[in-house]
DNA sequence: CCTCTAATGTTCGATGTCGAACTTTATTAT
DNA sequence: ATAATAAAGTTCGACATCGAACATTAGAGG
């Protein structure tokens, strides 16, 4: 009468929620006063894919409802770490661009990031990690591709 | 001028946490209605490695705050799927017990997950998958163990 | 040209999580 | 014993996220 055994892409998932967490905490801990994670990583990706992009754009790029990513953006904004333009050629756009403290600020959160990370024996070589990446970007692909496929699934 | 390329471990990290917010929500969408994921894996938990455990046990478990536990188990006595009992051998403990609805709810909490992910091509060989887990457990030691190591670091 | 559908950004209400603080009880040191 | 320290569970306030709904603007079809 013992539990059968989660499949494994359960164990791997639940590895993976774990791990998520623990990195989470970490990170959000070594941000900048007043910086959460969720900032973070929009400035993040302004910077190393390009600013001038749409709030929906950006929001879908980091996996976040529109909701949150207009919360996010009018926190950048109050801070001055970003601003928004109307989009000339879409009358309901709303392009974010970075402010130079935006990129400064991006600049000291990844310092501080890799200071607070880097020294972490994770006890994987990067040989290893490659390794693991290569799986994983196949994982996410798929789990990506389900998610527009499956609105309602079934035949 | 361009960017310096992530850390590995980064892209490692990053990797992990888009995957888990598709997971999560994919998971979340398949569990039994009001059920929450937070809350599925409690009842998970208690039915895997045995009930009758503390509030503060199954929190530092699951990598979840108190209070959040706390709410969590108010929820899940209210919905009658657990039941909460003082510990006789410590008077501030509360220890945590199953009820018949909450296993039954677990187990269909477990079919529909089952049903709603075992479905995705996940692109992943069962050897694939088991390959992953050894260096993703070894990672998430090594976190686990930097967690308590540094509530202040420095030598 | 006009209508219908889809997309954008926003607000709203509900919910979950966290950190700080408090009360009560254990445990440890003196 | 007694005092100091730590742990358990809870409450509180702050905050982020989500889904639903809304007004506005684009785009497609007739």
């Amino acid at each position: 009468m013992t539990e059968p055994a989660d499949p494994p892409i359960f164990a791997l998932l639940t590895e993976i929620g774990i791990i998520e967490h623990l990195a989470r905490n970490r990170a959000e801990r070594a941000l900048p006063e007043g910086l959460r994670l969720s900032h973070f990583v929009v400035l993040n990706h302004l910077v190393r894919l390009g600013d001038g992009r749409s709030l929906a754009r950006i929001a879908r790029a980091v996996q976040v409802e529109r909701p949150a990513m207009t919360n996010t953006i009018q926190k950048l904004e109050a801070r001055g770490l970003v601003r928004g333009a109307p989009d000339p050629r879409d009358g309901r756009g709303k392009l974010v661009f970075l402010t130079e403290a935006g990129r400064a600020m991006r600049a000291r959160a990844v310092a501080t990031m890799e200071s607070a990370i880097a020294p972490v024996p994770h006890g994987l070589s990067a040989p290893e990690i490659e390794a693991l990446l290569a799986p994983l970007r196949r994982l996410r692909s798929a789990l990506d591709r389900a998610r527009d496929a499956d609105p309602d699934l079934q035949p």
